[in-house]
RNA sequence: GGGCGGUUAGCUCAGUUGGUCAGAGCGCUUGUUUUACACACAAGAGGUCACAGGUUCGAGCCCUGUACCGCCCA
């Protein structure tokens, strides 16, 4: 027993996390266990499991989103790497242009710089710093949450190799022809001065709170052809009798209108069609058209079409040939066609313009309105539609490949409703404006060939730099020959122009950088060699695995991934999409948007609760693809969180009961042999069958469910039964029994638990030497690289002691009901007669463990087959094959008794002639006969149950 | 307007082939300094699984509809 005494002392009382995590994860790395070189058990026949790392953003630092994209995908590649295959999961960061741009502009803000004061050179330095801090704090929060990437194969999505990558992509989509440049609206961000993609703009569901303007236009007609007074001098319209009134809930475009529409079938205004109208202002001759985009519901039926700046405006424009007339500059600002209002703000001049609308009495009315406006996901500037030259990526058949890359099975998607989404986006999209006009990314591979007349315009203008496009030579002088070349590099690109254009050709790369979803959609090739088919990881690791990430951007990028994989690769990029669900706050907004005070930084709930408590919440908080409400609140500072607090009490339950093992161990260490307990038996049958489940659960991505199984088998089985009953136990296979269920549990719960598992696992490797330490302890290094448990059904022995042991406990917690109830002291011991039945044996087995449990005195512990009830006042259970009679001399109400077997009788009586009823019908002729046997079964122990109650009531 | 998800114990949530499925954690009540753990142990209270129909021998689980909440797309 001194042996016991001195390990104990050895640990602490408490699991300190901060003493182990840091050290072991220095350790994995320093070892280079998440190297898939390193693993020189991996078992031959599985295929090697690959994930992709979704590459965070530099713009700042992690949020819980991302810890929690750790822990899934961790959680995935520790599972495989002890499952034994060869397991590669690469780390990587994304330069995220709009976004981290946007950052460092405001940061430059903030210390009163205007990045535009900048020179390219010298913003980009400013971006590469922030970039460089950003990438450590967020390289640090992952290694602190424990992921085993292999940090040699990290990427960056603007490092070389990459860039080369894209470079490749766009050249042999260029060349494909399904990357083209065109003039077209698009999506404009005014404070950013660029055009976004269709997906990063957003709206607001409800819209937001402004007005509906009614305004009416006068009609040409023979007695008015034109307004003879100043706009401005309240009789503009003076002469006017005819009126068309329109709606819009934007009235400074229209200075930008070339028509009016209505509906064709809106009977209202079928006369008017054909007419001209005067537009305000300007007096310009506009059409009055009929148009089906026309909702005659909608304000007065009668609506303005401004085609420079609406989509559906737009189209209506093309359809009717109207002019094109652009009253926006790239700021949002007024410009010079907007007359009198130009230089304003879009905004000002509606002020304006609305007054004098009003002064003019061509304002009919205002009505509230909800505003649907679509916002710029990273500047939150109003977008506004716009007429602008940009490059497009042809999605059409890269679209429908994907669809059926999904529909023939060779990408699944979990969860599986996520499928309709997917088909539902593909079906309908548009082609991908993949131009930005940032500084902060790829450069878009294209060489314009500029008119040498015109080569002093293109310089620079301070950070300006003008798109070349616009300084190319003509078609004259081009005679047939291209006037731009798209190439992998400027030497290519010279190469091939000079063969064209002769040596003193001149040419300017394209000012636009390409969209970072653009590269982020190689990562999973980019990141193993591509483009060069030959790089050993390329054909090891490609196609990958696993694509793990939440459900938030799943066009962004997922979609993407698979359309340029299959474009480009011709093999979808991973075959299982996993898709997680958003973390959210306390009250339900979306932690990733939330305001700044809202975020939690991981590392603050680390620094509370250690990394397997946070890591194991967040892996069973939830479903797969459901979202998780933190129940995290902020307390003098600090963040903190009863669900989290649990799963840390989990890790110190865990650390104690290997505190306590491992005691026993030493202790144990000269035991004699003296074959299986009925207990050791007992956990050795339910470790087998837990993890059947868990393995089940774990290869059908119920992560969740399979650490709660964990869970419990862990907390329930082993500590509060198992370890309880082996404390009366000196044989040699108790300490054998003990190293191995450990054993298991500790394997199980390092993809859930990577560092308390491994420190616990280390000592149980060395205190366990010798003889008997099971291979999967002896023969690895270390837990990470050890194999997972298998599972297994127990035979008929294992069940038999399953069976024995739960009616055990059954019996205990019956004694214990019954202490409790009747406030037996609890040191006090008292006698039991127990009728066990045919488990009679194995209760004489357990006798001293039931003593032990249930507080019960040895000495008057009677336990047989069968008993007669007790002469003397005791309570009776009734527990189907055993019945458990407690003679509590002067403790025993009488008439108390009566009325809980009374009760308890009446339970039975429902319960059996439920089951009565249900034997009597359909159901013994329809149901399954295993299901029809189990309900035979049931009814025959309450029957059993009935027969010992009435006979002890009989007795009182 | 189209689509998806949610509505289960006071709170946060599990419950995937319809047959002990009515669960867990936290909280609550009552005991306990039991020599691994008070970040613990033991006992207990608490829900007609949103509502209305339907299918079925049998329905949180399948179908239809309704209400409310959330999200996505137009």
């Amino acid at each position: 027993m001194k042996g016991f005494f001195v390990a104990m002392e050895q640990l602490a009382k408490t699991y300190d996390p901060k003493a182990v995590e840091a050290r072991l994860g220095a350790w994995w790395e320093r070892q280079g266990m998440y190297r898939p070189e390193a693993q020189r058990h991996h078992v031959k026949s599985e295929r090697p499991f690959v994930i992709t790392i979704p590459p965070p953003n530099v713009t700042g630092t992690l949020h819980m989103g991302h810890a929690l994209t750790s822990a899934i995908e961790d959680l995935m590649t520790r599972y495989h790497r002890m499952k034994g295959a060869r397991t590669l999961y690469v780390p990587g960061t994304d330069h995220a242009g709009i976004a981290t741009q946007a950052v460092v502009e405001k940061k430059l803000a903030k210390e009163g710089r205007n990045w535009r004061d900048l020179s390219r050179a010298d913003f980009l330095e400013e971006v590469w710093d922030w970039k460089t801090r950003s990438h450590q704090i967020i390289t640090n929060q992952q290694k602190t949450m424990g992921i085993s990437a292999d940090w040699q194969r990290e990427a960056f999505t603007l490092d070389d190799a990459r860039s080369l990558a894209v470079r490749t992509a766009f050249k042999t989509l260029f060349d494909r022809g399904l990357i083209y440049r065109d003039t077209r609206m698009i999506n404009w961000d005014p404070v950013q001065l660029t055009g976004v993609s269709d997906l990063e703009v957003e709206t607001e569901e409800e819209g937001e709170a402004g007005h509906l303007y009614f305004v009416r236009y006068p009609l040409q007609t023979n007695r008015f052809s034109a307004p003879a007074h100043a706009w401005g001098s309240g009789q503009w319209a003076e002469g006017a009798t005819e009126w068309i009134t329109v709606a819009t809930t934007r009235p400074e475009t229209i200075l930008g209108d070339t028509a009016v529409m209505v509906n064709p079938d809106d009977e209202r205004y079928t006369h008017r069609v054909a007419c001209r109208a005067l537009l305000p202002v300007l007096g310009r001759e506009i059409p009055i058209i009929s148009d089906a985009a026309v909702e005659s519901s909608f304000g007065t039926g009668a609506v303005k079409v401004t085609p420079a700046h609406d989509f559906t405006d737009y189209d209506v424009g093309k359809r009717h040939h109207l002019n094109l007339i652009e009253v926006l500059d790239e700021r949002a600002r007024m410009n010079e066609n907007a007359g009198r209002y130009a230089g304003l703000d879009r905004f000002e001049c509606r002020k304006r313009l609305v007054e004098d609308l009003r002064k003019e009495g061509l304002l009919v009315k205002i009505e509230d309105y909800q505003v649907r406006l679509g916002r710029g996901q990273r500047s939150g500037a109003v977008i506004e539609p716009r007429i602008s030259p940009q490059w497009f990526c042809d999605m059409q058949d890269m679209a429908r490949q994907a669809t059926e890359a999904v529909r023939s099975g060779a990408v699944r998607i979990v969860p599986e409703r996520f499928e309709k989404t997917w088909f539902h986006w593909l079906d309908n999209i548009r082609d991908w404006c993949i131009s930005r006009q940032l500084v902060w990314g790829h450069q878009i591979p294209v060489w314009y060939v500029i008119d040498p007349a015109r080569r002093d315009e293109c310089r620079p203008q301070g950070n300006f730099i003008p798109h070349p496009s616009g300084f190319t030579v003509g078609a004259e002088a081009a005679a047939g020959r291209p006037i731009r070349y798209c190439a992998l590099n400027e030497a290519e690109a010279l190469q091939a122009a000079q063969a064209d254009w002769g040596p003193g050709v001149f040419l300017l790369q394209d000012t636009d950088v390409l969209d970072t979803w653009f590269s982020s959609g190689l990562w999973p090739f980019s990141t193993l060699g591509w483009p060069n088919l030959s790089d050993p990881d390329f054909k090891a690791y490609y196609p990958t695995s696993m694509l793990e990430t939440g459900y938030d951007i799943l066009f962004f990028w997922v979609a993407r991934m698979v359309m340029l994989g299959l474009a480009l690769t011709g093999k979808a990029p991973f075959h299982t999409v996993y898709l997680h669900g958003l973390i959210r706050t306390a009250d339900g907004a979306k932690m990733s948007k939330s305001r700044p005070d809202r975020i939690i930084d991981p590392l603050e709930l680390v620094e509370s609760y250690g990394t397997d408590a946070l890591r194991f919440y967040l892996v069973t908080a939830g479903a797969p693809g459901n979202d998780i409400k933190m129940d995290a609140r902020k307390e003098e500072g600090r963040w903190r969180s009863d669900r989290i607090e649990g799963a840390r009490n989990f890790a110190n339950k865990l650390w104690n009961a290997a505190r306590y093992t491992l005691a026993r161990l030493e202790a144990l260490s000269a035991a004699p042999s003296q074959g299986l307990s009925l207990a050791d038996h007992w956990i050795r049958a339910r470790a087998g069958q837990v993890m059947a489940d868990v393995r089940r659960l774990m290869d059908d991505y119920q992560y969740g469910e399979a650490g709660k199984l964990l869970y419990d088998f862990t907390w329930s089985d082993f500590c509060d039964w198992y370890l309880e009953l082996s404390k009366l136990q000196n044989s040699a296979e108790t300490r054998q029994t003990l190293i191995e269920v450990l054993n298991i549990i500790l394997r199980a719960l390092h993809p859930f638990m990577p560092f308390i598992t491994e420190e616990v696992w280390q000592k149980l490797k060395d205190t366990s030497h010798g003889d008997g330490q099971p291979a999967s302890l002896s023969d690895f290094p270390a837990l990470i690289l050890a194999p997972y448990p298998r599972g297994q059904q127990p035979d008929a022995s294992g069940q038999a002691a399953i069976a024995s042991i739960n009616a055990m406990q059954d019996a205990v917690r019956a004694i214990r009901n019954t202490r409790s109830e009747r406030k037996v002291a609890p040191e006090r011991r008292i006698p039991a007669r127990i009728a066990a039945g045919r488990h009679a044996a194995a209760f004489e087995a357990l006798r001293a463990g039931i003593c032990a449990l249930a507080q019960v005195d040895a000495a008057q512990l009677v336990i047989a087959e069968k008993l007669d009830a007790p002469t003397e006042a005791a309570v009776t259970h009734a527990l189907g094959e055993v019945t458990v009679f407690l003679p509590l001399s002067g403790m025993v109400d009488l008439e108390a008794e009566r009325v809980r077997l009374t009760g308890e009788l009446e339970a039975l009586e429902k319960a059996i002639s439920k089951s009565q009823q249900l034997l009597g019908s359909d159901f013994a002729a329809r149901a399954p006969a295993a299901v029809v046997e189990k309900e035979k079964a049931r009814q025959a122990e309450a029957i059993a149950k009935r027969e010992q109650i009435r006979a002890r009531l009989a007795d009182l």
